[in-house]
DNA sequence: TCTCCTATCTATACAGTGTCAAGTTGCTCC
DNA sequence: GGAGCAACTTGACACTGTATAGATAGGAGA
């Protein structure tokens, strides 16, 4: 094994490439975006030749598939933050990790834009496989507890199969109005109707109402009151 | 002005390049996805050397435009033919017009995601402008004329700025959850939940029940019932 | 009919990309 | 103290988008 002290580097070896290329990989997704991100801009980061990497990562999609799964985990971090927080002051969790959703994405776009497929990812490694699930699970428990009028999801692992469950299609819903609004803002789809302030106007003005809307209509009783449309 | 008749080149210039680069830029992104889009390779496809496209469009973001505003028109086209139907069969016409909305998506993935933020586009272009607001406004119409209870949206131009009207958080509603249930289905991010063929699947097991939900929980009396939550 | 204008297209070049093959360095373990 | 090996460099290759300069031809005006 090569060396592992310290960060930084101070000879022919860097010490912790994989970090440091991450790091640097953060860096220029915060300020070129996903279409400005390029290997060997964060390999010159890194004080190291461009195909230093190649090693760590195997390729771009190694590297991306890396950032993509820190996207996961700190998505699944700012939900369960925001859902203790919503507990703790009374207030809804599932509006809350809603929210969270959105304000992380808004937070660090080109990252979730990597999450979410703007680039090439290697969909079979299994860190980010894990990362994935464990939002999903996040958004599954939560819809459920608040389906079912519970305070929280009852602790425990999660069904992994779910795709049969009852309430499945109440789970996307929650999922696609929250990803649909945070894809459609932060790709400027909303700017021609509110100016380019960034979005923020737009989250604080329509988020709120939006989650209500969301919420409400997934309320146990509007989602058994059938009335009959269909496409 | 230069020769403008037919299609296909006979000698030094092409005749029609504009549309011929516009064919290959879709036959490409059918064939190899947004990732394996090149403007050399449409320029290849039409015959014609890697330069000469940009006179037509400028650069390679100026063909994504023109691309974009085909799927723009497409999206609104396909919603447009679905009302009709659903009119005429008596069926719920905003239900329809999302499942438009994903059906084209699904059928042409890659000018989907071009149209939706995944390359660069000229977003000052007006014919794209045009087009966007032609599909966004059709979204409008139809979600205000579900709401009052309108058989259909009343004939005669949309009003132009929409952003300070007290249904927009519904109208967001409507084509966030649209939207989102359509990009995390073409971006394969149900993949692990029902497996990998294509979605197609997905969108009959549960397209419709997401839709009823939908479209149950913006009837008037749902929007109106004021339950209390925020985040 | 001839000439010129101008849009269109080609050829060439350039900086930049991801990735590969081969060589170099230096840590670690026997 | 070598041996082994992971980590890195160097150099090359086939690409990319785009800029520039020159070639071509269709049509308008004389």
């Amino acid at each position: 094994m090569a060396a592992k002290r310290g960060a930084g580097r101070d000879g022919y070896h860097h010490g912790d490439l994989r970090q440091a290329m991450i790091d640097a990989a953060e860096a220029v997704l915060a300020e070129r975006g996903v279409g400005g991100f390029t290997l060997r801009e964060c390999a010159r980061r890194a004080g190291v030749s461009a195909a230093a990497p190649a090693h760590h990562f195997g390729n771009l999609a190694g590297l991306l598939t890396a950032v993509a799964t820190l996207g996961f985990d700190d998505l699944s971090d700012a939900m369960e933050a925001a859902a203790a927080r919503a507990s703790a002051t009374g207030g809804c969790r599932l509006a809350a990790i809603c929210r969270a959703y959105l304000e992380t994405a808004l937070a660090r776009p080109g990252r979730f834009r990597v999450v979410f497929g703007r680039r090439e990812l290697d969909k079979e490694d299994p860190e980010m496989q894990r990362a994935g699930a464990r939002a999903f699970g996040i958004l599954v428990a939560e819809t459920r507890a608040h389906r079912a009028g519970l305070a929280a999801p009852p602790p425990g692992p999660l069904p992994s199969e779910t795709a049969k469950a009852p309430d499945f299609a109440e789970i996307l819903l929650v999922w696609s109005v929250t990803h649909g609004f945070t894809t459609l803002l932060i790709d400027g789809q909303f700017d021609f109707l509110v100016g380019e302030d960034g979005g923020g106007a737009m989250l604080d003005l329509f988020s709120p109402r939006l989650m209500q809307l969301l919420v409400a209509g997934l309320a146990p009783e509007a989602a058994l009151a059938n009335r009959g449309h269909d496409g």
